[in-house]
DNA sequence: GAGTTTGAAACT
DNA sequence: CAGTTTCAAACTC
């Protein structure tokens, strides 16, 4: 299997070999000369890291766990193939790897601070297992096989990326669950709870309170997951990998916030977490295989509820950091997932949801006619199992009925391959704002589809963009649309029009300004070091910071349309930024910016990540007529135009891609 | 809680 | 692809 391979390597590293011998070994020196890390783990902790870089990551990617993980988020494993191919490409991916590397690194900077090498060392070594086998026992955190895995993957990982926190997340996650099966199983809930709003489609609410409360939950998190574990690792682990890895805990938190950008994380997040939902449903219920299955998914769905997203996240990880100390029933949510098996804890999760006006956050259906096998279904739509909480009528959506449920998906995903993808996709960038702002800025993304509302205005909930807290985009048909988390293009549009006619010369202006900022950009190109906001290297922030949504303290409305094709994406973006110029004849610059943009943002992933943001392309809502808007856009100039055309450039997103 | 409105999903 | 119907959530009373 898997694990023979990785644990000669992670034993003989660990274990066996000493340090000289890696040290002597050519390729321990060429990963010490390339990571900065090295350095100081090289001390202590140079087994462990050494190891990871040297071990593939291959063992734990391989590892049937992993994809057995993967393929939970939705009903089912094998569903997910179909259904999630698109997400799970994007997650996968990076899941593995990413999770793994975070982890490994983070433990090794933080290692030192955290005290307990011990406690470090089992949650990596719990990681690995987690990732092979969720089923696997946890005693495994002994053998080397997990020293091995969380070696592996900070090799191949790069830290920059931002998708593999996500990974990293989730493998927190495991660890934690696996080892909560004992007792602090609550917290760990409670911190996956938060991951778990991540995952929600509407992303957007929850995702600020998670970035509110990930400052804090990381703490817990990080708290909780160490004090569950230490206990059980103590004994388990020796001295060995406990210096080394002690820091899984605290870098969870952190990877986790990156985890959100990608839609595709977001199930997995889920999935995690159900796990630890279902061991502790399990212990009550002894529930049957299905619920392990249904949880994957369930999870997501609990998550899902775009709709709920902004209250409803923010409820929920409230009550997550509330209750988490208290009680474990945070997990409510995630009891939705799983159907029928929960009830029991269900009637707990209800209550505690309803108390907390969760029962929002929970998807929950009312369906009569559609036997929850179709869209409109809310939980079927999230990959969720019905629970008891909801009110549906002749119900197939149930474990019991999982061939029927996965079948159905298959049909249904045929007609639409995205039609399981998160309505609305999050960029990158949505955890830069979160960083940036505390206060909930969502992320920025949106609806993948867009809304066709018409008399909504897309101000209440029918709007599916202004359900998931994001702002409409060209990909809306929305008429008078006034959605507060920004309009579609058309209301662009007319401020672009409204400020031409107010001043033709700060036009012209900004098109100088344009002009000079392309000749920057080249510049850029040439020194990534500038900090023009065009450069693609500089820190995402500047894009953030400066994307007039974020000044509205709501969500930030995303450019990024994930599952979509990116094509139509781009061309809708591209269609924006022609459509100023449509509608407005002018706009030579945004051409020339979009033409030099791309190539910046290819070039880098950074620079991709900036071409996310879609603040820049939605001018500047209503709102944005303010000083701040105002500014910004003074700022970049051209940056705003330049954003956009960088959307395109955005890849990662696509799961199809 | 019942009825209405709304827009997505499904169907033709 | 467009138009219509079905459906269930969101909303109102």
């Amino acid at each position: 299997m898997d694990k023979p391979q990785k644990n000669p390597t992670t034993s003989q590293i660990g274990t066996s070999t000493p340090k000289s011998k890696f040290e002597d070994s050519p390729v321990f020196n060429y990963i010490s000369n390339l990571s900065p890390i090295e350095s100081v783990k090289s001390i202590s902790t140079a087994q462990t890291f050494s190891s990871l870089s040297f071990t593939s990551p291959p063992p734990v990617f391989t590892s049937p766990h992993v994809n057995s993980h993967r393929e939970s988020r939705f009903f089912r494993c094998h569903n997910s193939i179909d259904r999630t191919k698109p997400l799970e490409d994007l997650n996968g991916s990076v899941y593995k790897e990413d999770v793994v590397v975070p982890v490994i690194e983070d433990l090794n900077k933080e290692a030192p601070l955290e005290d307990e090498d011990e406690t470090s060392v089992e949650t990596s070594s719990e990681l690995p297992q987690i990732l092979k086998s969720d089923s696997q026992t946890p005693d495994r955190s002994d053998s080397p096989c997990t020293d091995d895995v969380t070696l592996e993957a900070p090799s191949d990982i790069p830290r920059g990326e931002g998708g593999s926190s996500s990974e990293d997340v989730k493998m927190g996650m495991l660890n934690v669950r696996e080892v909560n099966d004992t007792p602090d199983c609550g917290r760990l809930i409670s911190n996956a709870t938060e991951l778990l709003v991540f995952r929600s489609p509407n992303d957007s609410e929850a995702f600020r309170c998670l970035v509110d409360k990930i400052s804090s939950s990381e703490r817990r998190f990080c708290a909780g997951v160490k004090s569950t574990k230490r206990p059980d690792i103590n004994k388990d682990v020796p001295a060995n990998g406990s210096s080394n890895e002690t820091e899984p805990s605290v870098v969870l938190p952190n990877e986790s916030v990156f985890s959100l950008n990608r839609g595709g994380m977001r199930r997995r997040c889920l999935d995690f977490e159900m796990p630890g939902k279902r061991k502790k449903e399990i212990a009550d219920d002894q529930q049957s295989m299905c619920d392990n299955k249904a949880a994957g998914e369930s999870s997501s769905g609990c998550v899902v509820p775009g709709s709920t997203t902004p209250i409803h996240s923010q409820d929920i990880v409230q009550e997550t950091s509330d209750q988490a100390e208290n009680e474990p029933v945070e997990e409510v949510p995630r009891a939705l997932v799983f159907p029928e098996l929960n009830t029991g804890s269900l009637k707990k999760k209800k209550r505690v949801s309803e108390q907390a006006g969760e029962g929002e956050s929970c998807k929950r259906c009312n369906c009569k006619k559609s036997k929850c096998l179709k869209l409109y279904c809310e939980c079927f739509a999230a990959g969720v199992y019905c629970i008891e909480p909801c009110s549906c009528i002749d119900c197939f959506n149930k474990p019991v009925h999982e061939e029927t449920v996965l079948a159905t998906r298959k049909q249904i995903e045929s007609r639409n391959p995205l039609a399981f993808a998160p309505k609305v996709i999050r960029s990158a960038d949505s955890i830069m704002e979160a960083g940036d702002d505390a206060s909930k800025t969502p992320a920025s993304a949106r609806h993948k589809r867009g809304c066709n509302c018409k008399k909504s205005n897309c101000l209440k909930k029918y709007c599916e963009c202004y359900q998931g807290g994001v702002g409409c985009s060209i990909n809306c048909r929305c008429e008078g649309c006034k959605n507060v988390f920004g309009r579609k293009e058309g209301s662009l549009l007319v401020i672009m029009e409204s400020k031409q006619e107010e001043d033709q010369e700060t036009y012209e202006k900004r098109r100088t300004k344009i002009q000079h900022k392309i000749e920057v950009s080249r510049e850029v190109e040439q020194n990534p070091s500038s900090d023009q906001p065009s450069t693609p290297l500089p820190p995402y922030r500047h894009l953030v910071v400066h994307q007039p949504f974020l000044s509205k303290n709501r969500l930030p409305p995303t450019q990024f349309f994930i599952g979509m094709g990116s094509s139509s994406f781009r061309k809708q973006d591209s269609d924006l930024t022609q459509s100023h110029n449509g509608k407005k004849p002018v706009d030579p610059v945004t051409e020339d910016k979009t033409e030099i943009m791309p190539e910046i943002l290819l070039n880098s992933p950074i620079a991709n990540i900036k071409a996310i943001s879609p603040n820049s392309k939605r001018v500047s809502p209503p709102q944005l007529g303010s000083s701040e808007s105002g500014s910004n856009l003074r700022r970049r100039g051209n940056g705003r135009k330049l954003i956009l055309r960088s959307i395109p450039a955005f890849p990662s997103l696509n799961p199809n891609q």
